[in-house]
DNA sequence: CACAAAGTTCAAAGGTTCTTAAACTTCGCA
DNA sequence: TGCGAAGTTTAAGAACCTTTGAACTTTGTG
């Protein structure tokens, strides 16, 4: 979960974003780094936030220093996740991009699929482990229950993901006006 | 948060590890993978927890495919962690290692950690950014609304992750001599 | 339609993390 | 004390992820 310090903001002379933004897109990137995302996601969805205007690729690229194909793809993830939307400038025919603010929503939408995925998987090869475990007559009754029992914490460990999911994307509703 | 593929077990003649052992040690694996610990932690903790009987450092290292330097650092982490323990066998004079039951501790402990460590550095950028911003003139109100509402929806995150580790730690609680 | 600008894709470069293997240290025992 | 086995540390290398940059495709406009 370590991060990638592919930062640019430290001391370039060559950005033009002021000191107080980076600190704002950094804090941010780091955030989403740390819950799997990629740093300039984070990087890309706060400055269009604080931003409140409509952004196009090339603005984006030049604030936080980043290449032309990046942009492309962090904002093609971001719009999938419904975090950011395109729309036309009416200066320019280029597309522009603007932040919405159900940033919870892609964590906890992006967080329960990954983890849905890894926990069936889990569980079916435990239930394999179990069911090819007492096919052989010398394995301990002791050891199919703690199999079992494996089992059963990788459902609560489920459990527990989806609670958290489901409050913080609570929280956030409770507060939505707020953002 | 990706794991790296360093699979010994697939399809390797020289493995004397049962397929279904195999299951379980690479189930445990990527579930703590997933939580951010390195894949052999949890295949390491999962032998013990199956074999529940102490293992010597090369029983561990042969039954995992592992080297000598792995088994010695991993084993570490897992007694550092308190869900390994280390004892002496009777017959021999090397050190063995058992499996402790408080699996979700560990999870627990280390992810309040790290996310204590994260918040708490973002939450000071995010107050001077927004300090930094009020001392320059040309900054809008709202604009400086903005970073504060970011500021409180890191501490909601981090309110969000200590009640999981709370619940996910109470869950086991409650079942711990289930396990 | 043709041209230029905008946007996308992907192989390769750049950077990070994990594992290994070998040197080194510690421990038990004669 | 000296030896061998056990255990630890670490530099180098393998594996992996992200970004870049250039080729390619799409889009808008005269």
């Amino acid at each position: 979960m370590k991060g990638y310090n592919y930062r640019t903001t430290d001391n370039d002379p060559t950005t033009t974003l002021p000191l107080w933004e980076a600190l704002v897109t950094d804090a941010v990137g780091d955030v989403i780094e740390f819950w799997g995302f990629k740093r300039n996601h984070g990087r890309v969805w706060a400055l269009l936030y604080l931003r409140r205007q409509p952004m196009s690729s090339s603005e984006i690229q030049e604030a936080l220093d980043l290449s032309k194909g990046a942009v492309s793809m962090i904002t093609r993830d971001l719009e999938l996740w419904n975090v950011v939307s395109r729309v036309r400038h009416a200066t320019s025919s280029a597309w522009h991009f603007v932040a919405e603010v159900e940033f919870m929503q892609m964590i906890g939408q992006v967080l329960e699929q990954r983890e849905g995925q890894l926990i069936s998987r889990v569980a079916t090869d435990l239930k394999d482990a179990g069911r090819l475990a007492a096919e052989q007559d010398e394995v301990d009754p002791e050891t199919l229950e703690r199999i079992e029992r494996m089992r059963r914490l990788a459902g609560m460990m489920q459990q527990a993901l989806e609670i958290f999911t489901r409050t913080a994307q609570l929280d956030v509703s409770k507060t939505r006006d707020l953002l």
